[in-house]
DNA sequence: CAGTATTGTTATGCTTAATAATAGTTATAG
DNA sequence: CTATAACTATTATTAAGCATAACAATACTG
C-alpha cells in the first residue's frame, strides 16, 4: 500500500492529448471494461449482445443486413449468429421468398435474456456515469453524433 | 449507384442508442479508421505509433512504465518495442543503476518519423473534424475526461 | 438462357490484448 | 549474509475483433 509513485518519474502524454481520438479511446475503454464485466455473468460478449439486441428490436432481419448495421463483415457475423443459435437464443428461419437468406428471430429464451441484460447494462452504465451531469451526457451524445456524420 | 435502400427495411438501433458507450464506440470507429489510414504510409500501427510518441516525449523511460501508461500488459509491449528497435526508430539502452531494465530512447530516424507522422495525424484529424465547431470539441474532451476520472 | 449479383459460409491472416511461466536482477527480512 | 520476495523483460499461448479471398447456392437481368 506504499506510495509507489514517489520515486517514479511522471510520464507525459501531452502530445497524445492533443488528439480527440486519444481521449475518445481512453473514455471508451472505461465504459467497455464495465460493460464486459456486466455481460460476463450472462455469458455474452459485446458483439453477441449487440446482435441479440438488434435481432430482438428487428425480428426477421437477415445476416447481411445485420452485419451492415453492426459495421462488421459478413463472415465475422456468422460465428456470432452460430453462437446465439447454438444457445437457442435465436433461430435462423428460411424465408419463403428467398432461399438464400435466413430471417433471424429471437426465441423465448432470447427475449428473456434480452430483458435481463438490458436491465443490468442500463443500471451499470447509469452507475458508472453517475458522477457526470445528465445534461453533459446529452451534450456528449450530440457531439458524438456530429462526429459520426462525417459526411 | 442506385438507391439500394428503397426496398430494404430500415433497421432500428433504438435500444443501443440509449447507451452512451454505443455512441462512443461508433464515433471512435470513425476516427480510428481515419487514423489507421493516415499511419499506413508510415508503416505504423496505432500501438507502435503511440509507443513512439511516448518515447519521444519521455526519453529514457523503461518498458514497465511505458506499458503502464499505455494501459497494456508488459508482454504485449515487448513486440511493439521489438519492432521499433528493429526499424532503428528507438534504442534499448542498459541503465547503469539497474541491470534489469532498459531505458528507451528515440534515434534520429525515430525523431524524424515522429515529426512527420505528428504533422500528418494532426492534419488528418483536423480535417476529419472540420465540420464540428472547435468549442464543441473542447466540450467533448472535457466531458470525456470526466468519464475517465471514474473515481 | 448467359452472365452477374447476392447470401451465407469457410479459410486465412492481422491487430490488439490477456494470462502463465521463466530467467536474470534487485531489494528486503531475518 | 542468506533466503525470500519483488521487479524487469521475455517467451509462449490463447482469444477477441476485424478484414479479405474464394466458393456454393440462389436470385436477378438483359
Amino acid at each position: 500500500m506504499g506510495n509507489k509513485a514517489v520515486n517514479e518519474p511522471l510520464i507525459s502524454d501531452k502530445t497524445l492529448r492533443t488528439f480527440v481520438g486519444y481521449h475518445l479511446k481512453r473514455s471508451f475503454n472505461v465504459i467497455q471494461s464495465d460493460l464486459i464485466e456486466t455481460l460476463r455473468p450472462f455469458d455474452l460478449r459485446m458483439l453477441t449482445y449487440t446482435a441479440l439486441v438488434l435481432i430482438v428490436d428487428n425480428p426477421g432481419l437477415n445476416q447481411s443486413r445485420l452485419a451492415q448495421v453492426m459495421d462488421i463483415e459478413r463472415p465475422n457475423l456468422v460465428i456470432v449468429i452460430d453462437e446465439l443459435e447454438e444457445r437457442e437464443l435465436i433461430t435462423r428461419d428460411r424465408v419463403p421468398g428467398d432461399r438464400r437468406s435466413y430471417a433471424l428471430h429471437p426465441t423465448e429464451a432470447g427475449l428473456v435474456l434480452y430483458e435481463r441484460t438490458l436491465e443490468a447494462v442500463t443500471q451499470h452504465e447509469k452507475l458508472l456515469l453517475a458522477h457526470v451531469e445528465p445534461d453533459k451526457l446529452k451534450d456528449l451524445v450530440n457531439i458524438l453524433n456530429l462526429i459520426k456524420s462525417t459526411t
